[in-house]
DNA sequence: TATTGTTATACTCTATAACTATA
DNA sequence: TATAGTTATAGAGTATAACAATA
């Protein structure tokens, strides 16, 4: 590496260094906020509600890809399921080809409950949103792709 | 409220609320991951390491102020400092004024944890930012401001 | 009498270990 | 013998209730 080279790279990672440690707060509250909005009614708790909107995102998933995806034992998975069954959200639908292993199936009722949390959040954010000028919209649509990349980085 | 007024405001929501269901999830997404960029070495649960944030930000509190920030109730939050102060990372020092009451004190310790832990996600993100072109840093730069307007609207 | 904080106790949630059923 | 999931049990963590000290 050349010494242009050298400091034209430092130089990029000192000015994403500075933008990271401005945006990180920035985005980490906004996320705060919105993790806050949700429907008290549905009694259930932040891992029940995660597991819904795991399924919603993944489709139907056995217990044990469940419990890794969440971070958990597959007892306290069980436990989770079981608490989710109950209330009819989820069903377990037995394997065709494993008859050890079930596949934990969101029902209808289920997912509305985390699409009512997501339309919940949205019009909360969109409330806010709607406070601002279009081109400070404009920018924050700009800024959506970006956003994405860094995700999937 | 006339009709053409009527419709500016309709189409402002509407706009309102297709960004924010797009803002949403990738803003969300990207707090997740920041938030599971911490030092596993520091055996602190997350709500200890949330109280030490909360102190780092408001300044030494009463337990019952720093119970109602974390919406825990009062005995909680005794045992959740009984386990920083036996870390030393806090210190409970006595009201000066009201004998029944004391601050909890954040110690240089707890304080050097809280800030790692913000470096450590900083360096996480900037070493993602660093990927991006300098078009794609600047959208990102311009929304900070816009961000923290919504954060405090 | 009201308020701040702690102690006592019960409940919830999670993990580890042991077990069942199936591969 | 290995694997998916459940049951049994113990360990954190939280809440409610009762209490102590002070205002």
């Amino acid at each position: 590496m050349t010494t242009v080279q050298r400091e034209h790279q430092q130089g990029h990672l000192r000015t994403s260094a500075g933008l990271a440690s401005e945006l990180r707060p920035s985005v980490m509250r906004l996320a705060r906020r919105l993790r806050q909005v949700r429907d008290e009614r549905d009694e259930l708790n932040p891992n029940q509600l995660s597991v819904l909107a795991v399924l919603v995102n993944h489709g139907d998933l056995p217990i044990g890809e469940l419990a890794a995806l969440e971070k958990v034992q597959p007892p306290s998975m069980t436990r989770i399921v079981n608490g989710l069954e109950e209330r009819g959200l989820v069903a377990r639908q037995p394997d065709a080809t494993d008859r050890r292993s079930s596949r934990v199936h969101l029902c209808d009722s289920g997912r509305q409950i985390v699409l009512a949390n997501r339309r919940r959040r949205d019009q909360w954010l969109a409330i806010r949103l709607a406070e601002l000028d279009a081109a400070e919209r404009e920018v924050l649509r700009l800024c959506i792709p970006i956003l994405e990349k860094v995700n999937h980085a």
